[in-house]
DNA sequence: ATCAAACGTGACTGAGGTGTCATATTCAGT
DNA sequence: ACTGAATATGACACCTCAGTCACGTTTGAT
């Protein structure tokens, strides 16, 4: 597809697009939804904003979306496909599921770089609905913990309570990507990168160390 | 002191309190805000809920306050002290940093078990004004990298990046918490640390293995 | 007891912004 | 070319709410 907002056609508003024209708009409001809300946050930004940055009338607007809620909602469910067809691209080809780690760590630091929206977007979409952003981490996590099984029944990996381990890793790469990728670039992504592959592979302590020696 | 809010009473606002009352109203707003703010989300809450909870009327609000956004950042820097507080009472008596690690997260689920409203405002400030997001975390992170430095010294842990590993800690803390402290108990705090600790005891690899072996 | 300063009140207003609607234009099938 | 459906328009009605203000009440120092 040559617009990554095509797809949104498939989910119905108050009126999906009928024709050709229809959906050219659709998708052009929805675009200008995403840099709107990424540069003035969900709560400045106003339908006026999207639709003078679209160039169409606000009116316009509510040809295809119910409100400001629906159209967060549609556009926090277009990035999360995004996102994660980025990452499991980048990922193909890991030889074990620490190497995929790192190739996924540095892509996500690479794709919330290129893609600073997203992360704004998502975060706001928490207080407005929350099962919007519930969704996107749980789908999220559902794919994750997969790998993760897998990559313990391979031996890749020691046996653990993986669903906890998913929800840790997703805050470190968060909290990585805010720092790291959005705020300040003082430390490079290598650097980023290879600190938390060393948590993966040795653990914080000297050599496994045991609490009672 | 015998009132959490009492302290903030040294942050001038428009006019600080110069009487006993005027302390004592000023602490009932800002907690008043606390709760409304927490229950109801930061836009949605409006001075007047704020004013009707604390049992004063909206003029007295800015009285003490230059509005919305300033009484946010107050409470803000308030619940900041409270959470770092309790987290440096909970760790003392740690044996080494691995212990102190396992002390302290559970401390973090349980705090945020009991306030809630803590993840809310503090998440919802980041979009209002960043920088009072980025003081909460910096000055966290100060403290955690201070012991994690300690730790580096006494050879309790690898050597590495700790300013990274400090927004990584940070990270999982916070996911950790929302997924199993706020939003769905299903799984118990001691279980969540357990898995944690053993990450940090030895890492995701089975026995420290290289890439190349 | 007195008084000046501090505090408390709540109705009001003005700005900002959502969603509507009557009307105009464009599309696509015949 | 013709026509009904789909789409686009933008002025406007309506509402929410932050912040003000003139006046009444309480405090605490002398």
């Amino acid at each position: 597809m040559s617009n990554r907002y095509a797809s949104a056609a498939a989910h119905p508003g108050p009126g999906a697009p009928k024709t050709a024209r229809g959906a050219r708009t659709r998708a052009r409001v929805l675009k200008a939804a995403e840099s709107t809300f990424g540069a003035m946050g969900y709560h400045r930004a106003g339908i006026s904003d999207i639709t003078r940055e679209a160039g169409v009338a606000q009116g316009t607007f509510y040809n295809y979306f119910a409100g400001k809620e629906e159209i967060l909602r549609e556009l926090v469910r277009d990035m999360g496909h995004q996102v994660r067809a980025r990452l499991a691209a980048e990922v193909v080809g890991a030889r074990d599921r620490l190497e995929a780690e790192e190739k996924g760590l540095r892509a996500f630091l690479e794709y919330l770089h290129e893609n600073p929206y997203l992360y704004r977007v998502l975060q706001e979409a928490q207080f407005v609905d929350e099962s919007i952003y519930r969704e996107y981490y749980e789908a999220f996590g559902r794919g994750y913990l997969r790998m993760l099984a897998d990559a313990t029944r391979k031996g890749e990996i020691r046996s653990g309570n993986n669903e906890v381990r998913v929800w840790a890793l997703m805050g470190m790469s968060n909290f990585l990507g805010l720092r790291y990728a959005l705020w300040e670039g003082d430390v490079p992504f290598d650097d980023v990168v290879a600190t938390i592959s060393d948590l993966f592979r040795h653990g914080l302590a000297i050599d496994g160390q045991e609490r009672k020696p």
